[in-house]
DNA sequence: CTGAAAGCGCTTACAG
DNA sequence: CTGAAAGCGCTTACAG
């Protein structure tokens, strides 16, 4: 042991008297090793007087097997959506004594393919492509076997995936606002054609189908991103189309509309009922009335693609599972009855 | 080569009819190394067509250089915040090829050391701190030398350190109110002691005294999270201290403080003015009226500490600097002059 | 101009 | 019960 230099297994194995292969079947309690007691107790303790910490480099050389895991993100983790969910997979990483890497890719298929080939160089044990929503994602080549995709599933069920379950959320954001009365219900969907954007409107259809509600297709309109466009569409959706309460793609969409509706001297909920997605932080809560809005789990669908993925990498390859996970409503301050006067 | 295994540069090697050393030397482009420019073309062939990736993990073990970079954070990547600062970090890491581990430690200094000893076992090349907000912080031991502190700063300048001018920053945003013919602003201050805090206050000061505008410590309020403290604030300071202007700590706090103006029939600009600061993604470019902000340099603060850190990696560990990153004023919608009759 | 050898710090059969 | 040896996939003096 040079001083400055890091202490190594050789400097264990000699303070110890032992041969550097005893301080390894020590320190890693190998099973069947049949090192004796006191030979053990001996590199235990010229391990701790020297606070040998084994190399990982040399030991993922050695045995092919990092315990590192890399994420790609379109977007995501760089963005202030569902951090919780990189959250979630570095919580459970350190838990299980993995690392992991990251790297936002801002979904460009060049910059993926790339990263591909610089984690599988640097011998990751595994992948979790995470997306900034729910969507249908062609994953970049050269990912073998360990992936789970996060917040998005592939064309084919190839790999296990988490999302989630949009349109149960829908539902149960539906079925609140039928719960205070509401019949003529308007939804702002999002402008593309997304998962998201399909399911959330099949469980608005859902709701209002199980209460009886006709479907009218003139109460459902596409908003461009921006507050403009939603704020457009909640005015119109109210004076033109006659509804009262509104459930809106997402928390943004749903600020939109309180927008709109208060230029036009509307409030929420007297006049009208708003209900938003997502649950964003500073978003619905901060909004004046707070939101009544629906949880997206980013947290347990972070922890679930990790589980999974650490589950594969240890061997468990079977049938890939797909997991919708349940998005809950969050009451606040949104929503309430229709006005007596019925407009 | 066995059918399944990486390609590894014994593989090259034969294909190309050279020794691996020759191999290393020629895809390293290894400057005076002379090997002649047909084996050099040889071997490039082979690796082409092998599609050959060298191991990064056998040539981090034998360079003792990983190209590998650390980010310890507060919480910071997880939370809506200054993802930009991460998104920063991975820029300048990918053009510079270093991967970038990272990891959430929630501020706990368990969870830190351990950190720190697990990525000095991976034998990381360098780290970077990563705060939550600008505030001093006791870095955890065995960080090494290669280690910058990003939007915090240590008691002792030991490392580079980057945080934003928050003083500069918030006597923008006081003069834009002075410039608006306002006399009587009122400043919403964090609760805790931070540095922030501290030199925000500097800048209001600094702003009212280059106008002659005499400092009132009544018109300062220190409000604890959430939105009713700081609602309660704004109302309190323009009810008693008749402010016609509230500077605020944050964007989070002028929202807070449009909740409590508005609940009392006060409109924002008209009754009183508003500016915020962070320039917080769908907070203040969501509020209604859109708020008016001092922008945190998010970006270039990641970006100057990842600079900063790979050159201290690259060998030029001369003093420490601290950078003072300029923050922006951005004019939207809740700043107008005071009204004529003053109240 | 190029190859053989040593070695980075581990782990893992193998031999005794 | 324990050690000597080989090897993971590279790079780097060194020799010729």
């Amino acid at each position: 042991m040079r001083a400055g230099q890091p202490v190594t297994i050789k400097d264990v194995a000699q303070r110890a008297g032992v041969s550097s292969a005893t301080v390894s079947l020590v320190l890693n309690n190998v099973a069947d090793s049949r090192v004796s007691a006191a030979t053990a107790e001996r590199v235990r303790a010229a391990a701790s007087e020297l606070a040998y910490a084994p190399n990982l480099v040399a030991r993922g050389l050695r045995r092919r097997r990092t315990n590192t895991i890399a994420v790609l993100s379109d977007e995501i983790a760089t963005t202030p959506f569902a951090s919780r969910m990189i959250g979630a997979i570095q919580d459970v990483a350190m838990r299980n004594g993995l690392l992991v890497f990251m790297v936002n890719t801002a979904g460009d298929p060049e910059t993926e393919r790339s990263a591909v080939v610089a984690f599988n160089q640097q011998q990751v044990d595994g992948f979790v492509y995470a997306c900034l929503y729910h969507r249908v994602v062609d994953l970049p080549p050269g990912l073998g076997s360990n992936v789970v995709v996060l917040d998005g599933r592939t064309r084919r069920p190839r790999f296990p995936a988490v999302v989630p379950d949009d349109r149960g959320g829908a539902q149960a954001a539906v079925t609140e606002l039928l719960a205070h009365g509401h019949r003529r219900i308007g939804f702002v969907n999002d402008y593309s054609a997304t998962v998201a954007a399909d399911l959330r409107l099949k469980g608005y259809r859902d709701a209002l189908r199980e209460h009886g509600v006709r479907f009218d297709k003139r109460a459902v309109r596409n908003a461009e991103p921006g507050l403009e466009p939603s704020a457009e569409a909640a005015v119109r959706l109210h004076e033109d189309a006659g509804v009262t309460a509104l459930f809106c793609f997402n928390d943004r969409v749903a600020i939109g509309a309180y927008h709109g509706l208060r230029r036009h001297g509307l409030a929420v909920p007297r006049d009208v009922s708003v209900v938003g997605f997502d649950d964003q932080e500073f978003v619905a809560d901060y909004a004046d009335p707070p939101l009544t809005t629906v949880a997206l789990p980013h947290y347990a669908m972070g922890q679930w693609a990790a589980e999974e993925l650490i589950e594969r990498i240890n061997g468990g390859t079977d049938q890939p599972r797909v997991c919708e996970m349940p998005c809950e409503l969050v009451r606040r301050g949104s929503v309430g009855p229709p006005r007596a006067d019925g407009t």
